[in-house]
DNA sequence: ACAGATTTCAAACACTTGTTTTATACATGT
DNA sequence: ACATGTATAAAACAAGTGTTTGAAATCTGT
């Protein structure tokens, strides 16, 4: 069985992955998948039995293209001080997040795995969010000195995820211009967000 | 015309509302609503000519009940200091946003309609975002010791309400529960969004 | 109480959705 | 070459969507 594997199987995935990112599982027809595969409408029944199946498909790429980023982010920062890991981490996670290329789909489509989520979430809770705030948890430890399980700690890396996510949050652009301004470019914003973290990380740990 | 308000167009408006705020204006179908309203299916063409048009009225209350709460918020800290007021605002919004009382719904069609614009999105920018970022600046601006339109008060402006739209986001409860630790209460969050932005303020506005 | 407007209702309409069917082309192993 | 499993194709299906229809019920002013 499988004796080659088929092209359409491939254009398949690809269209649909665009499509998924953009505007989520519900909002795309398999209709409008196959269209932009130059495939048949029962070329996605066929080939993953279900809509689901090919949803499925793609969100098992997505986060293992996920925990590429994160590993990429982590050996960033080897060695360095915990402000240079962190510096590392939101640079580069910032910068895969808002360009164009073969990355940026990802965080979009997790973006939208967050808000209707679907059987796929708990592997991408597991694989993905998970490590990353403990990794982000151990950081902020090290500049609070205090232990990674301190409510301080926990807290701050709220903080620090919530102005990374806001530029992973599907926006209107007249909208997300005003939250987010990138004037100065995403270097700019991504030393905005370290600093400001810097500051209000060292703020709280000093209030018990 | 209009001989007496229709009983069925007020049920119709009340459901409508409190589906449209959970689940968006796509998901959410006519005879949903109509089945919650105990009303007709040709009861939303009849009272609004359009499903739009139901949606159109909902989000006109909703910015309105929005103005309100902005107001309250900025009353509550009128004549404090700068810091005084920070600490109102972030308190009030919170608040409303997590409560379970007749206002929660209002932040969550809000959030729906960023992800998700309709024709209805500009109003919503000129009459709450805009102003709101506007008080924000002037706060901002006055602990920085900076002008409201210096680069670094507005992307402080960026992060805070991206640390205050955490809770804002509709996000299955596993994930929220991370990224945001209601541990020790909202009150308690509260003061760490107050307090990690007063240290990231200050820090970035030292650093030219 | 009656005529006229307003409101409700059941049924149907036109359209889109995901999926299935049935048949035909293609490839592969013997 | 033939038989067999794989892949594509056109058409139709069943369920769900927003909307319209046309008749019945209800209310209102006189």
């Amino acid at each position: 069985m499988a004796t080659k594997d088929s092209l359409t199987r491939e254009r398949l995935v690809e269209a649909a992955t665009a499509l998924f990112a953009d505007r989520g599982f519900k909002k795309v027809t398999v209709r409008e998948i196959c269209r932009a595969s130059r495939a048949n409408v029962a070329a996605v029944n066929y080939h993953f039995s279900d809509k689901a199946g090919l949803y499925r498909e793609v969100v098992t790429n997505a986060i293992h293209a996920m925990r590429e980023t994160d590993a990429l982010s982590q050996r960033a920062g080897e060695g360095g001080s915990p402000e240079e890991q962190l510096r590392a981490y939101v640079g580069i996670f910032l910068h895969r997040l808002t360009e164009s290329g073969p990355h940026s789909w990802i965080h979009k489509l997790m973006a939208r795995e967050m808000e209707e989520p679907t059987d796929a979430l708990a592997l991408v809770k597991r694989q993905v969010i998970q490590p990353r705030h403990e990794y982000l948890s151990r950081i902020i430890g090290a500049i609070a000195d205090l232990p990674p399980s301190d409510a301080r700690v926990i807290r701050s890396v709220g903080s620090l995820q919530a102005q990374c996510l806001l530029f992973a949050r599907p926006m209107p652009a007249q909208v997300s211009k005003m939250f987010a301004p990138v004037a100065g470019g995403l270097q700019a914003t991504a030393h905005h967000i370290v600093d400001f973290s810097l500051g209000g990380i060292r703020a709280v740990a000093r209030t018990p």
